[in-house]
RNA sequence: GGGCGCGUAGCUCAGCGGUAGAGCACUACGUUGACAUCGUAGUGGUCACAGGUUCGAUCCCUGUCGCGCCCA
């Protein structure tokens, strides 16, 4: 009945074929016409294009496709996608350093060709790499950010919350990276230890004397508009109410009280200047301070010329202000920030300065300090929605639990409404443009839905001419777009903004989504928003949280360190299952080494997976049988064996664990569930136990067929179960060993039944007393240090301290297969022993043997 | 400064109220007709530290120390 096997696995070889007949067959497509209900829908990470594949690509993503197959086989209809977030910044930050080019030195249209270009390839180098570690997706529904539909579905979002009034145009204090002359959104801020100094300054006041505040931000003194002193200061009572007035620039500025001022730090006394950092804008809110810019969008001051010119921006000497602004007009920060110092000094109005470290917040992708600027920007109002996305966020189902915490914090912290416009070129256009008309100036004019996608720049608003309208020349931030990834894969957004509503109804909210933990705040949180905003609620059931994969030494991989081991490398030496076998192995969110000693385990465990089922092929050889199910085949009387009733015993207990502990998505305790019984239980006992019946050499035709149908169950239910994590491998044996038995051993419902299997508690007691004795036995033999094939002339069971009910009978059940397996002439049992007795580890049984005479040479 | 997680055998990690577990590594023995990429057995831990709750704590509580991440 079987086929033939290699005697060595050639991973190179079956991963190939098995590639190839996956595409064929189709394993992995989405099934649109099932009913939703049998659905499994993944939101799949679409990988930034970055430029580089690395371990984590490997480790997250493989942990989803553990899940994905196990879901597939246990009868789903899984909806598993790949998408590639090739739109944004990141990606113009890879074509400017790859090709050693400025977008800003050529046109718009020339620059986003070449990210086109250069996404081109970047995909391909996910699609190999993807493929090759088996990820099971369904390459039918491959999906890229900056597609044409991508396109026009972020921009129905757009439009959507733009009608619902949840997305608003509005000059504001905005993060501002000065490097790549954008806006940014709070998720996209790090923050930085930097060495600088605390300043003290002194400042006139109104009336005689003077004020020394401290501030790490001197280049800053012309934007000051007030200094805030904590009401508890001992100053305080002298000051407040009074004006102070700023060296150099000489401006009066209100002296006022807040908590926030700390009285500790510096000399107790801020300025606050528009802007330096967001306390100065809740300052500058709260008491309705006017508002001084003199920071340009290069990071360069600008406007001081303004100092003095008007009522609500005075100066008392404005010839002084006047000197110090042609002194430092067009420095950047840094310069303009030792020129203040420079100017003060001269005039002895520095009392002091210590150094300090302090964290200055950066721009991720660029590194640049920010800075705080108003422009105008569009937002998406959030601040006003904690509640609800509190609320939201906790009846998704988190994996592990905990990391709904970060969600959670992250949510009660926003301190700013999401701000998705970016001055950059390669991303999704705004659908909006301004009226020019008279009467209307300034009015939103918005896309019409059938339009989508528009580019504003070269696409006009139904009823006006290019005269009469301002395009917006912004484009949406790569968030804006990635957060509607379960929209991308259903083809809408919101009821009216819908390319394939059917679809829609199908595969939103998805069941799962797997992501790593540091983009909670970023990815989960605004998918979140979205999904709330457009339909009120949550995007998928389930969250899956990945860690990350570290080096050896649990640091962090990195270039710098030189610790990288790249994907291809660890392929190329240990194939795509092995592979596989280390990730399935780490649990969800936490992090985990990359260890060289587990992907050895994986190898050994493929390679003894290979040589078992080499080995039950060979005792198949003759085999006509034609099994159903362990629980038919024992029905039918065909298994009649103790041992073979307790292996599959075993086995039944493996199939439901397994299953319960993959549904949980803790693929790794399945694993390790099955691997032990497969090693321990089948091959370390029943395969020996077994082999005499399996030989022939011992019982009669019933029994041999009983093993044979065991062993046919055994090795076909396991390789099933091993198919999640070793799809490979498993496939190969499969069609080798049952073939034409199912297409692909992956196939949707290939999940061994858990009501298929057969247990019995006495066969599992047989089972237990069989492998004891026979652990007892060989503990004897190795204490003696004789082989475990030399054969006994006798073995006597008695009961031991602690035997089982009916002990007699079961061990007269196994004889049997006992004393072929310790190689004894006889078993018998016996009541009780005399003299010397070696009980089995339970103490259910003592035994005594002794050893056959030496054959003579 | 706040939040979250972690600290268990040399290493990687499970366990989480009732006599410490696995794999790797190490040691000894054994070529048994699938596999020496094997088998059998063994060495190895005051479960970070200090208090508390409990008949009993690795497990619960509090604090301390160390590590990592996230956020100020």
């Amino acid at each position: 009945m079987s086929g033939t096997l290699a005697d060595k696995y050639d991973f190179k070889v079956a991963e190939a074929d098995c590639q190839e007949s996956w595409k064929r067959l189709n394993t992995y497509a989405w099934d649109a016409t099932a009913p939703k209900s049998e659905s499994y829908i993944i939101d799949t990470p679409p990988p930034t294009v970055s430029g580089y594949l690395h371990m984590g690509h490997i480790y997250s993503y493989t942990q989803t496709d553990l899940t994905a197959r196990y879901m597939r086989m246990a009868g789903r209809n899984v909806f598993y996608p790949i998408g590639f977030d090739d739109n944004g910044l990141p990606t113009e930050r890879l074509v400017e350093a790859t090709r050693k080019i400025r977008a800003t030195d050529m046109s718009r249209e020339e620059f986003v060709a070449i990210c086109h270009e250069v996404v081109q390839q970047s995909e391909e180098d996910f699609r190999k790499l993807f493929r090759s570690i088996g990820l099971s997706v369904d390459w039918a529904q491959e999906y890229q950010t900056i597609s044409p539909t991508s396109m026009k579905l972020s921009q129905m979002s757009a439009l959507d919350l733009f009608k619902k009034g949840h997305l608003y145009r509005t000059w504001q204090p905005t993060l501002w990276d000065p490097v790549d002359r954008t806006a940014l959104a709070q998720a996209e801020v790090v923050d930085k230890e930097v060495a600088s100094s605390m300043w003290e300054l002194a400042f006139g006041l109104e009336g005689g004397g003077e004020v020394v505040i401290a501030t790490t931000r001197p280049e800053l003194l012309g934007a000051c508009c007030a200094l805030f002193i904590h009401p508890d200061h001992p100053k305080a009572a002298g000051l407040l109410g009074r004006n102070a007035i700023s060296p150099l620039f000489q401006v009066p500025v209100p002296i006022l009280a807040d908590e926030r001022a700390d009285p500790e730090k510096g000399t107790g006394i801020v300025m606050c200047c528009t802007f330096g950092d967001t306390t100065d804008i809740e300052w500058w809110r709260e008491h309705k301070l006017p508002t001084r810019v003199i920071l340009d969008k290069n990071g360069r001051l600008t406007g001081l010329e303004r100092i003095g010119a008007s009522a609500d921006w005075p100066s008392l000497d404005q010839d002084s202000a006047q000197a110090a602004a042609a002194e430092l007009t067009g420095l950047k920060v840094n310069a303009a920030r030792a020129k203040t110092i420079e100017l003060l000094t001269a005039r002895d109005l520095v009392r002091g300065s210590t150094a300090v470290n302090r964290m200055v917040p950066s721009a991720e992708r660029s590194g640049a300090p920010l800075e705080i600027l108003v422009t105008p920007q569009w937002f998406v109002r959030v601040l006003d929605k904690k509640d609800d996305l509190l609320k939201i966020g906790s009846e998704i189902a988190w994996y592990p639990p905990y990391m709904q915490v970060r969600y959670d914090r992250w949510v009660e912290n926003l301190k700013w409404d999401w701000c998705i416009s970016r001055q950059r070129y390669f991303g999704v256009p705004f659908p909006f443009w301004y009226s020019k008309r008279p009467g209307e100036e300034g009015k939103v004019l918005f896309a019409d839905v059938a339009d989508l996608p528009v580019n504003p720049l070269t696409d006009l608003p139904r009823g006006y001419t290019a005269d009469e309208v301002e395009p917006d020349p912004d484009v949406m931030d790569t968030w804006a777009t990635s957060s509607v990834s379960p929209q991308l894969n259903s083809r809408a957004v919101a009821p009216g903004f819908e390319v394939d509503s059917e679809r829609h109804d199908k595969l939103f909210p998805a069941t799962m989504r797997p992501q790593a933990h540091e983009i909670i705040r970023t990815w989960a949180f605004y998918t979140i928003v979205k999904s709330y905003l457009h339909e009120g609620k949550a995007p998928w059931k389930d969250i899956t949280i990945s860690g990350w994969c570290l080096a050896q030494d649990r640091s962090k991989m990195s270039k710098s360190k030189g610790n990288v081991v790249t994907p291809d490398s660890l392929l190329e030496r240990y194939g795509a299952d092995v592979v596989r076998y280390w990730t399935a192995t780490s649990r969800l969110g936490l992090d985990t080494a990359l260890s060289e000693d587990v992907l050895k385990v994986g190898k050994r465990l493929t390679t003894k997976l290979w040589n078992a089922t080499r080995f039950v092929s060979m005792q198949l050889k003759d085999f006509d049988g034609a099994p159903s199910t362990p629980k038919e085949d024992v029905a039918k009387g065909i298994i009649v064996c103790p041992v073979d009733q307790w292996i599959l015993t075993k086995l039944s207990e493996v199939v439901r664990g397994a299953g319960e502990l993959f549904e949980k998505y803790e693929y790794a305790d399945a694993l390790h569930l099955i691997e032990r019984f497969f090693w321990n239980d089948f091959c370390d006992n029943y395969l020996e136990l077994s082999k005499g019946r399996a030989y022939s050499d011992v019982g009669n035709e019933a029994e041999h067929r009983s093993a044979q149908y065991t062993l046919w169950h055994c090795l076909e239910t396991m390789l099933r179960l091993f198919a999640p994590t070793l799809p490979y491998m498993t496939e190969t044996l499969y069609q080798g060993l049952f073939p034409g038995r199912s297409p692909s051993i992956h196939n949707r419902g290939n999940w061994p039944k858990a009501d298929d299997q057969f247990a019995s508690a006495s066969a599992e007691l047989a089972g237990e007393a069989c492998v004891g004795i026979l652990a007892a036995v060989r503990k004897a033999k190795s204490d003696r240090q004789v082989s475990l094939k030399t054969p006994l002339a006798w073995l006597r069971v008695a009961p031991g301290a602690t035997p089982p009910d009916g002990a007699r009978e079961l061990v007269a059940s196994i004889t049997g297969d006992l004393a072929a397996t310790v190689g004894a002439s006889l078993v018998e049992w016996a009541d009780s022993l005399e003299g010397e007795t070696v009980p089995t580890q339970d103490s259910a049984f003592a035994l005594q043997l002794e050893f056959a005479a030496p054959a003579q040479e």
